[in-house]
RNA sequence: UGGGGUAUCGCCAAGCGGUAAGGCAACGGGUUUUGAUCUCGUCAUGCGGAGGUUCGAAUCCUCCUACCCCAGCCA
């Protein structure tokens, strides 16, 4: 489908300040054999353009420096996860091109060592069983300006502390009676480093253990041993997890794990008119304020790929926002001229009519059917397409206008006693306009210049612009969903007043039940994009049933001030 | 407030001591059987601010300022 193979060239063009670090790794006495990256989501949600940044940079990476790149399911927090949710992000990872190493790793798989390891750490004294709950650990944890004071139970011998936590792998204890914690500094200015939770308890099921655990690994004492049991090089993750780095790397200088990965961390994205986070893309879905994670209205990359977003678009984008330490809020303006661009080579063209005008052309007979053979793209070489023409065509309303006064730079369209060139076919004149009882312009009368079908009139006929068209008896009738931006907020996620989800644009979506399509697109593909000339970029939904098309507008063309 | 980060055009972003790339947007001109595309041109004497070092500073030093992250048994 896709015209570009230019993708993988201009990602190796492209560089950052991983690409930096990496290059001087490589060059480094003890260089990593091959670099490994990996994408680790947790299956708790839909992926979206945020995520779409770290995969093209990780998957990107790995392919620019010929390493690999694993996918693996960061789930260590059962309460939230899905498998559903695990076949959606698998899926999108798929259809944005990228291929992970081997077989998809689940940090679940890896429970066994995590708990070994956590006995480790008791045994060497690092790790102690505590009693507080939770409101007492933050009370013993202090605050920015107080340094934490350690817990009672912190000097627990280690034998006490082996037979506890057997006990809590046991199921000995409730929820939330106790914990293993590390037993690092309750008075370092990191608040990360005062004691923080390798293991809770959880008496819930796993999507993948199944019920064979109810402790749980926290994320910190999962991930960096992840990386290492993977041989990771580089973990490249967003920049919140800033401050966990130095208990990433304490853990792997106090466990005996084979490989010690860096982590590296870069500014997540953010668009405006739009919110890129799970938790509230969720709650759009749990509210019904969208229709499903899926809804084109979505950042989600599911719902990008039903809008008619291209994946070639998503990973150009992501190339052209860069990666950095610096927080910003890109233009969503960037993302739309990424689809644009994709979209204006490898669109199908095609002509469908949304708010239609009656024409009759006096010269054509009555019954009389030509068919016409268009080119499926102005410029490349796509094929050709049929189209019908006959007496009765369809031309948007707004093509159409009685002012005879409008100079012909100004509304290049169709004017009584001026000419227009319908799209592909034939120069007409208006002649005459047919309204009803109450004004209503219902009718426009109009006839051909003969012999103007792929041929220039003579100078007197010279059209005012270009409009598009359909035979009114050959058109389908199909549906189009018009989308516009979600939120009515430049920073939804940022304003006082409101919460997000009282800041949708009502307008954000907009239903056409009937709009008037050329027969050729009754062949149109799910998901494959098309440029409805002069109104916008259109996709089929998987909505369509026979009898009814479904079109959603990706996106509408540019429109210069004049129009 | 303690700690950790970040500041270059309206937005994103190169720059790594030698005199401010590029993209998006915007604004002008041209081409065009899509008011699309394409194309040509304009768009930071200035790099958060103030000092300093240097022949030379966005780049080095000092001091300010603003914003972001951390006080989940989330990731």
């Amino acid at each position: 489908m896709s015209n570009d193979n230019s993708t993988a060239e201009s990602a190796a063009k492209t560089s950052n300040f991983i690409h930096q670090i990496i290059e001087d790794d490589l060059k480094s006495a003890d260089a990593p054999k091959q670099i490994v990256t990996r994408f680790p989501p947790e299956p708790n949600g839909y992926l979206h353009i945020g995520h779409a940044k770290s995969i093209c940079l990780n998957f990107g990476t790995a392919e620019k420096f010929n390493g690999v790149c694993n996918l693996r399911f960061d789930d260590t927090n059962p309460e939230k996860e899905s498998q559903e949710y695990i076949e959606a992000i698998k899926r999108d990872i798929r259809w944005l091109g990228f291929t992970w190493h081997e077989d998809v790793r689940y940090t679940s798989s890896y429970f066994d060592q995590l708990y070994n390891w956590a006995v480790y750490l008791i045994e060497k004294g690092n790790a102690y069983v505590c009693d507080l709950n939770a409101e007492q650990a933050r009370a013993y944890r202090g605050d920015f300006t107080t340094p934490g004071k350690n817990s009672p139970y912190r000097d627990r011998s280690i034998s006490e502390n082996l037979t506890l936590f057997a006990k809590m792998k046991a199921g000995g204890f409730a929820e939330g009676f106790c914990s293993l914690r590390a037993k690092i500094d309750m008075q370092s200015s990191n608040m990360n480093l005062r004691d923080p939770m390798l293991y809770r308890i959880l008496n819930v099921s796993h999507h993948q253990t199944g019920d064979q655990w109810c402790i749980y690994p926290i994320y910190d004492f999962a991930h960096g041993q992840s990386d290492a049991i993977e041989g990771i090089t580089h973990s490249i993750c967003t920049l919140e997890f800033e401050g966990h780095r130095p208990l990433y790397e304490w853990f792997l200088e106090h466990l005996p794990v084979a490989s010690t990965p860096r982590q590296y961390e870069f500014s997540r994205l953010e668009l405006n008119y739009t919110v890129t986070s799970k938790r509230k893309l969720k709650q759009l879905v749990d509210k019904g304020i969208v229709n499903g994670w899926d809804d084109p209205r979505m950042p989600t990359i599911s719902g990008m790929r039903r809008r008619g977003y291209t994946a070639t678009a998503i990973r150009k984008f992501c190339d052209m926002v860069g990666v950095t330490r610096s927080n910003g809020v890109v233009d969503v303006g960037m993302l739309e001229s990424a689809v644009r661009e994709d979209l204006e080579v490898n669109a199908k063209r095609a002509m469908c009519v949304i708010d239609p005008l009656k024409v009759t052309l006096s010269n054509v007979a009555e019954g009389a059917s030509e068919m016409l053979s268009l080119a499926v793209h102005p410029k490349l070489d796509m094929g050709e397409r049929e189209l019908p023409f006959s007496k009765y065509l369809y031309i948007e309303k707004q093509d159409f206008s009685e002012d005879t006064s409008l100079g012909r730079k100004k509304f290049k369209r169709l004017v009584i006693g001026d000419y227009v060139r319908l799209r592909g076919a034939y120069v007409i004149k208006a002649e005459q306009v047919i309204k009803d009882d109450s004004g209503q312009i219902i009718e426009v009368i109009a006839s051909i210049v003969p012999g103007t079908v792929g041929a220039n009139p003579a100078p007197e006929f010279k059209p005012r612009g270009v409009i598009h068209w359909v035979s009114a008896c050959h058109a389908v009738p199909c549906e189009l969903r018009i989308y516009d931006r979600l939120f009515s907020d430049a920073t939804p996620d940022k304003n006082k007043e409101k919460p997000f989800t009282e800041l949708i644009n009502p307008d954000s979506l907009q239903v056409i039940p009937r709009a008037w399509a050329e027969p050729s697109l009754l062949k149109a593909e799910i998901e494959s994009g098309y440029q409805f000339e002069r109104t916008g970029y259109f996709v089929a939904d998987a909505d369509s049933t026979p009898e009814q098309l479904v079109f959603n507008q990706t996106l509408p063309l540019r429109e210069s001030k004049a129009k």
